[in-house]
RNA sequence: GCGUCCGUAGCUCAGCUGGAUAGAGCAACGGCCUUCUAAGCCGUGGGUCGCAGGUUCGAAUCCUGCCGGACGCGCCA
């Protein structure tokens, strides 16, 4: 059930029926506040132009024509044509028992499409860091989200595992292993490796050109080269598990399709770009001339498929990737979680590939960007040592700080369980202070508002829940199996009633936008209402009569079942304790 | 130079398909635990929504210009 499309059909139809034209805009939306009641349709005022009539008027026919016997209880001309629509009651308490009996919150799954998802992508290299936490958990909820509601999920995990940087590590890992400096275990430490390769590179002589020579060896396929590219693999893939594991994020190893996948398809690629006179000889080099993005004096940007040296580029890996979720996955939609400095990239690529008809023009290609982190100075982040933070690093810090503040207070919980509260409080924690942002614009990188567990973060949606279901284990009823009539009597029943009903407005817009900040924002409110009518509707108090206990457990239920979804959508678990 | 994104409370951020009195959290201040978990609840203070025009019955939201910031623009990804 979805009241605010139930609510818009209704209006529309009422439109028809007083024969209003067929453009009429039809903005139905929340109410600002509560004596407006839920929602408020404002069609009125736009029909008055179109029409040349008073929008009173007009919002009177309206108000005369619309069907919402059952639904609303009130209906009320506001301001300049306003309708406020307060829903009823009973309308309310039969939604929340249909919702309490479903087993999908009554949101009904959509027409499934077929969409590939392009996220976490590390840099085989190097360890994760905390600039890897948006795109690897936002892209996580929108997976999960677009898979609760029926469609078909191709994750895809684009791994850096073929860049230049390659060839610099395999010289200093073949010196090393020649020198037998190094034994399996050696490579554990990927950052100090790197660093030390990246200072040989900058500083040795010779040292570079070797490593462009492996590059060119690694990409033909030399067998030598392929062995050692494969120990890097090996340990980095490792490495990213460990990390994946710990966040809760579902990328397993065969949803790895990195840069190195599409090496045999990129000379095809560009060949059949020149076919089609799409790129062309430049400078050495193959390029496409795009007049769509062409400067104020003319002058086409330019697109690079191919160096003058004959290397291949992220651009060509990008467009192989195209033509293989498209013609081979046959993806509806191509959704892609990166920062926002690749915008122009993507914008570009999308041109190319429809132009050489990689893509169905019905296939959509999605570039999701988001901003840079920055440190408090407002500088791209950097730790004190000018280093970036370890994602891992960060985890085993929030879940310390975790352990410190339940040993402060709660009595009642083992040894096992406060380390596994303190666990998944922490990583909740750091997971939702990232979620919950998602303007595409730079953010702020902070410790203590990361590891904050005090007002909207997720120990505040994870403790709203324990709290629902301390009280069931109090009356010791199964939430699972209850079926009472729920009557919606308090203004905070209300309130709480209306939220529970909208979780599929939230999930919709987390679906096309791929913004699961809306449906954080969505659960914070929900917990939000469900703690002051908690505070103010006592459910098992004695002086509760049966009735009433019953309805209140209703909402309670529906209530711990819509946190728990919305957190699973999100990737963070949820307890019975804490 | 051209392009993209952005500027909202002391701080961090929502709100942007135009709607009524711009919202949260943190920080500050004041209440609430012999009563379903105080990681909580209730309340107070705090705003020229960068500036100036324009469109509109109505602008934080759309358009233009300016100021300020970030990023991107031929062989890194």
């Amino acid at each position: 059930m979805n009241i605010q499309q139930l609510l818009l059909d209704k209006f529309k139809a009422a439109l028809v029926s007083i024969g209003a034209p067929e453009n009429a805009p039809t903005p139905l939306t929340r109410s600002t506040r509560p004596e407006f009641g839920e929602y408020q349709f404002n069609g009125a005022m736009a029909l008055a132009k179109l029409i040349k009539q008073k929008p009173r008027d007009i919002a009177e026919k309206i108000v005369a024509a619309v069907d919402l016997d059952g639904i609303a209880d009130k209906l009320e001309i506001a301001g300049p044509g306003f309708i406020n629509i307060h829903l009823h009651p009973e309308f309310l308490g039969q939604q929340m028992a249909a919702l309490v009996a479903s087993d999908r919150l009554s949101i009904e799954p959509q027409q499934p499409k077929t969409v590939v998802v392009d996220y976490s992508s590390p840099n085989l290299a190097k360890e994760m860091h905390v600039g890897h936490l948006r795109t690897t958990i936002i892209g996580d909820a929108v997976v999960k989200t677009l898979e609760f509601m029926g469609h078909k999920v191709i994750r895809q995990n684009h791994m850096g595992d073929w860049g230049t940087q390659f060839g610099m590590l395999l010289a200093h890992l073949s010196d090393k292993l020649q020198a037998n400096e190094v034994a399996e275990t050696a490579l554990s430490d990927l950052e100090d490796f790197y660093r030390e390769a990246k200072v040989r590179f900058d500083e040795e002589d010779g040292f570079a050109d070797r490593a462009r020579d492996y590059v060119v060896r690694l990409q033909g396929g030399d067998e030598q080269c392929m062995q050692l590219w494969h120990r890097f693999i090996d340990v980095s893939v490792a490495h990213s598990e460990e990390v994946y594991k710990k966040l809760n994020v579902s990328l397993t190893r065969k949803d790895i399709m990195g840069e190195s996948a599409y090496n045999d398809d990129l000379a095809n690629v560009v060949a059949e770009l020149q076919e089609k006179g799409i790129a062309v000889e430049d400078q050495g080099a193959k390029v496409v001339f795009l007049e769509e993005l062409a400067d104020k004096e003319g002058n086409p940007a330019v697109y690079i498929v191919q160096k003058s040296g004959g290397g291949y580029l992220y651009s060509t890996t990008d467009l192989a990737a195209i033509r293989y979720r498209s013609g081979v996955l046959k993806a509806d939609r191509t959704l892609i979680l990166t920062d926002a400095r690749q915008a122009l990239h993507f914008k570009q690529t999308e041109i190319v590939a429809r132009k050489a008809g990689f893509m169905l023009p019905e296939q959509s290609y999605e570039h999701c960007p988001f901003g840079m982190m920055l440190g408090s100075d407002g500088k791209p982040f950097k730790t004190r040592s000018g280093g970036t933070v370890k994602l891992a690093e960060l985890l085993d810090e929030a879940v310390e700080r975790a352990e410190k503040l339940i040993a402060e207070r709660s009595t009642d919980l083992s040894e096992a369980e406060r380390k596994e509260v303190a666990r998944i409080v922490g990583i909740g924690s750091v997971k939702y202070a990232d979620l919950s942002k998602n303007r595409s614009t730079d953010y702020m990188f902070n410790w203590d508002s990361m590891l904050s567990f005090e007002g909207n973060t997720a120990p505040y949606l994870q403790y709203a829940y324990t709290r629902v279901m301390s009280i069931f284990r109090k009356a010791d009823v199964d939430l699972n199996s209850l079926d009472a009539p729920v009557s919606v009597v308090e203004m905070q029943e209300r309130t709480l009633a209306v939220k529970l009903l909208q979780m599929v407005e939230a999930i919709n817009v987390v679906l096309v936008e791929a913004t699961p900040h809306v449906l954080c924002t969505y659960v914070y409110e929900l917990a939000s209402a469900f703690m002051s009518f908690y505070e103010a509707c006592p459910i098992l108090k004695d002086d509760v009569d049966e009735a009433t206990r019953n309805s209140r457990l209703m909402l309670a239920a529906a209530t711990a079942n819509s946190i728990k979804l919305s957190l699973e959508l999100l990737g963070i678990e949820t307890l019975d304790k804490m």
